[in-house]
DNA sequence: TAGGGTCCCTAAACCGGTTTGCTAAACCGG
DNA sequence: CCGGTTTAGCAAACCGGTTTAGGGACCCTA
């Protein structure tokens, strides 16, 4: 017994009920050309053969593949597992469920971007975290791929969205300032790649400059010493915390630039014997779900993370579907969610 | 000017270069069979013109998409949210990406989960959550797609990937009725269409089986009045315990089938001025990342999340490439994690 | 000088659909 | 009974690549 049936295609059903291919074409997306009898014959058929039109070959005709992509410079197997990811492709998935398009994630192959761009079948793409140097950017251009930047931060040709990170960062500096916070220290993300370049532009770059621009304001200049960096995780935040502290830093305050980081300085902490927000201050970012079932509840600077991504595909649809010439640009804004993970500076401390 | 400039195809570089269509596929894809020079000219000629090869016409001869569908009955935007869907995908991924494989989701398409699987172009599927008795599955089977089923405990004529749920939940039954507790409440999960069906097959319905049958051997006839349903989320887990206590149920032990509503079980319990575990105990289900940094810390029982979309990939990726003959199946194990939201039976509430 | 091998490249078929133009038959009013 | 309009269906071109089968040029050998 052969097994490897071949696939049935279009033209098995043809032949099968005496009629052109046309005519079974005609009976899946034109029945009103067709004799209603024939039509309906045609699909019985179709339907006792099992055949079931191509997708491939359907779409090079109709020059669409009804998905659209999410490109991240990181692999997915790290994305998957952060909560802020999570938000924002649910965002992605909520408007582009609703608009008929499926989701394709696209991430480095074996080490290229590009080529895993090459390889995608999709309509259009939404890129997160890639900034404008990245070379992959002007390829897709190139390709004539329909793109939204998020967080990129560029207001250039191509259409983006973007959050105001150095303004949220400003708020959560300016919240534990007031409570009279002065020994400060930041945890800072350190992506696959973000740490190499610099990074000026990135999402690291423009919360550190607001963290940096409030405190100096308030006369206190933050040295590189008061800075740790470390994967945007719960592990991440533990052992920048860690490091600081076994490097003798003592703050009252700790800014974090993503809420597992915050989350992981507060076990740190826990680990030392001190308390949160009685000996030291913790201030996260993002506004994940689960910032306000930790322990204790996280004051934290809130970002529209799921509204970046519908934000992002409304975006992309308007230029895949052809509507509206000039590429879009959205800025979305931040705002502090103050909860109980930071108070005043502790008095029996004092140095 | 005219912005629509239509697409560069293999005709137009060959043309520019004065070779055949032929010798461009060559240039990419077969350079020994050309001359060195050639070949390199033809390449630089498709570079200067931004020639990208169609990656839907690669595929329609190909017959391979390089995409690996991820199947579930539910949308997606709730999916994404979801921690446990997470770090599955996390696992789909990692062995998708080191096999060179992209991911794409597949959702109901406007309800219809069919429709979404007609036009998605994939290698295989992994569906998660599909019961056997969905009628999906023999459409996929039907159109030979290769496929592997996750969580649908079956050990048919399709790949498939299990977890020991009935026996995780004994676990956990075990574990409360150690610490003393007779007074037991569940909070189950409430799927879209797992309510229903009355669901003897799924999840819910196995590890309902393992928690009652543990109950039952210690002489406990858990009642319908003692099983609250509601999503597998935190807002549920509040909710359906929140339930139970206004319909004046005092339970001692909370069995919740999923971490998320265990948390939200806590939450409700603090709400009400009542100490986990000093009042009442509460053992979760997964155990998720983020288990172990709940206040407090989530006993639960353990299972292989992550493992099991590893476990499908492999099995799929057999099959697609057309190694071993029979479907596989793997049953991957549980175990129970004592944390600190479990403890003895308090004495003063003694009835 | 015929015959056989390489090397480099091409024409044409093919993948599985959709779409365009066209034709033959049926229908219709006058 | 005739010109015009529908209706029903077909053949062939097309989408943009890959692959098969071969052809011409050149070189080598007998």
């Amino acid at each position: 017994m052969e097994q490897i049936t071949r696939r049935v295609t279009i033209a098995d059903v043809a032949e099968r009920a005496g009629v052109s291919k046309t005519a079974v074409s005609f009976a899946f997306n034109n029945p009103d050309r067709l004799n209603a009898g024939t039509a309906s014959r045609i699909l019985d058929i179709a339907q006792q053969l099992g055949y079931r039109p191509d997708p491939v070959a359907r779409m090079l005709t109709q020059r669409k593949t009804g998905a659209i992509g999410v490109l991240t410079p990181q692999d997915l197997s790290v994305i998957f597992t952060n909560p802020f990811f999570g938000a924002f492709s649910a965002g992605i998935a909520g408007v582009a469920e609703e608009s008929g398009y499926g989701l394709h994630f696209i991430s480095p192959l074996h080490g290229s971007l590009s080529r895993a761009i090459n390889r995608a079948t999709v309509d259009g793409v939404v890129a997160i975290g890639l900034t404008e140097d990245h070379p992959e950017i002007g390829e897709i251009r190139r390709a004539g791929l329909p793109m939204v930047l998020v967080d990129s931060n560029t207001t250039g040709e191509v259409a983006s969205v973007d959050v105001d990170d150095e303004g949220g960062a400003r708020l959560a500096a300016g919240h534990v300032l007031e409570l009279g916070h002065r020994d400060v220290v930041i945890l800072a993300i350190d992506g696959p790649r973000t740490a190499s370049a610099g990074d000026e532009g990135g999402v690291v770059g423009r919360r550190l400059r607001g963290y940096r621009a409030t405190l100096a304001e308030a006369g206190i200049d933050l040295a590189d010493d008061g800075i740790a960096v470390g994967p945007a995780s719960i592990a991440g935040g533990r052992d920048a915390f860690a490091r600081l502290w076994d490097g003798g830093r003592r703050p009252t305050a700790v800014l974090a630039m993503s809420d597992a980081m915050a989350i992981g300085a507060i076990r740190a902490i826990h680990d030392r014997g001190r308390t949160v927000p009685g000996d030291i201050s913790v201030v996260g970012f993002d506004d994940v779900d689960l910032a306000e079932t930790t322990d204790p509840p996280l004051t934290t600077v809130h970002q529209p993370v799921r509204g970046k991504g519908e934000a992002a595909v409304r975006l992309l649809l308007a230029v895949i579907e052809g509507r509206n010439a000039s590429p879009g640009h959205r800025r979305l804004e931040t705002r502090l969610v103050v909860r109980s993970s930071t108070g005043p500076v502790p008095r029996a401390t004092g140095r």
